[in-house]
DNA sequence: GCGTCCATCGCACAAATGGACTAGGCCGCA
DNA sequence: TGCGGCCTAGTCCATTTGTGCGATGGACGC
């Protein structure tokens, strides 16, 4: 079975890109392309089945194009494409019901493990994702919520004082958590954490997995 | 003959598209990738022919990002890329001594053609002509030498003593070099200036002594 | 020469960090 | 019911970091 798929995006030149990247995927059949959300909406394609949109449209946003794409293709599954892995950005995404999120600093693969992830039904967000796709390789660490909360915060810059104001914490908690997670890292530093999460994928995270 | 090819943007996905769309040129060999200015200097690929250079790079503008990499590449042709297709930039892409305008608009035909232009040694821009004074802006941080060369050990994650180990510096020089890296980036902890440092793109700068 | 900028280094102090303990509360599981 | 894991919080201490201040010497332009 393949499925229709619908890219939307301001630049000719990055659908152009984002096309040939996709039409290799083995689920994927027709490929529709849209300059804004206006022109997707237009295209009626009621039977679309993904669109991978991008979140910085002249105009709108593509958070704001993403509700009304949702009425003009309920049953698609919508994954956001952003220049930014700003976890707020993520978070809202998901928020205002996204199926996926992908940042433009994905590589091919990523794309095509996104698709086949958001055609299977399951949201596809950065969790265990950086430069190597979202199988969680033997080798990850495995963190707890609290630590991945705290290493989030963590990878912002901010100091343990910051941290505990923000998660509603003693700064001796924070440490604590950060202590676990320079263990899970392996590092001894801040610096190394940090670069360790960006290596990892787990920056970015979100943890408000409220679907 | 087929021509080297360097292409510089900070996304990895409109990287892959554009060697997607670029490949298939009759007259195009090797292709190179680089996120960022430092990364393509880095390359050292002398005998590039022709490089996409995105004008819209983290921290460092594209424009002036050309200046260095006519430096690194000396013999190669340079092709802006941009999301805008102002009548200034191009303008300006044009004094700094560009090869060639690229909107993000134009479609793969486009790129292709402009190649083969290119590479033909013809200048190729736009039919837009315009007017105007070149712009400086004024965020750029201006980093020394040492700065630089702390700067991307500090983003390695590196504490003040491994570093100045490494340079041959007491720690004592590498905490004023440190310091006066934080009041130019704007910051005021390790951490955030290797996130501005990667915002930047100046972290994985290279400084040996080609330049 | 003189002024300016940069790199180098020293000292000192407050703050933040990293690490090693103890300890209670909560929850799931055997 | 006990055990183990996690979150919470505390103390204590050594190290690192951030940030002042001053000082020397070299390069460069006027």
């Amino acid at each position: 079975m393949t499925a229709r798929l619908l890219l939307v995006d301001d630049h000719a030149l990055f659908r152009t890109g984002l096309r040939l990247i996709v039409q290799d995927h083995p689920s994927v059949g027709v490929i529709a392309e849209a300059g804004s959300i206006a022109e997707a909406c237009a295209l009626k394609a009621a039977d679309t089945a993904l669109v991978l949109l991008d979140i910085q449209l002249p105009g709108m946003s593509g958070l704001d194009g993403l509700r009304l794409l949702r009425q003009a293709c309920p049953v698609a599954r919508i994954v956001l494409v952003s220049a930014s892995v700003a976890p707020d950005a993520i978070h809202e995404a998901r928020g205002r019901g996204a199926d996926g999120f992908l940042p433009k600093s994905a590589n091919a693969e990523d794309i095509l493990e996104a698709i086949t992830c958001a055609l299977s039904g399951k949201p596809c967000f950065p969790i265990n994702s950086g430069n190597s796709a979202t199988t969680r390789g033997p080798d990850t660490p495995t963190l707890t919520t609290r630590q991945l909360e705290v290493l989030s915060l963590l990878c912002t810059g901010k100091p343990n004082k910051v941290i505990a104001r923000d998660l509603g914490l003693s700064e001796n908690t924070v440490r604590v958590h950060v202590a676990a997670i320079f263990a899970q890292l392996g590092v001894n530093s801040r610096s190394a954490a940090l670069l360790a999460a960006q290596r990892l994928g787990l920056s970015a995270l979100q943890l408000h997995d409220t679907f």
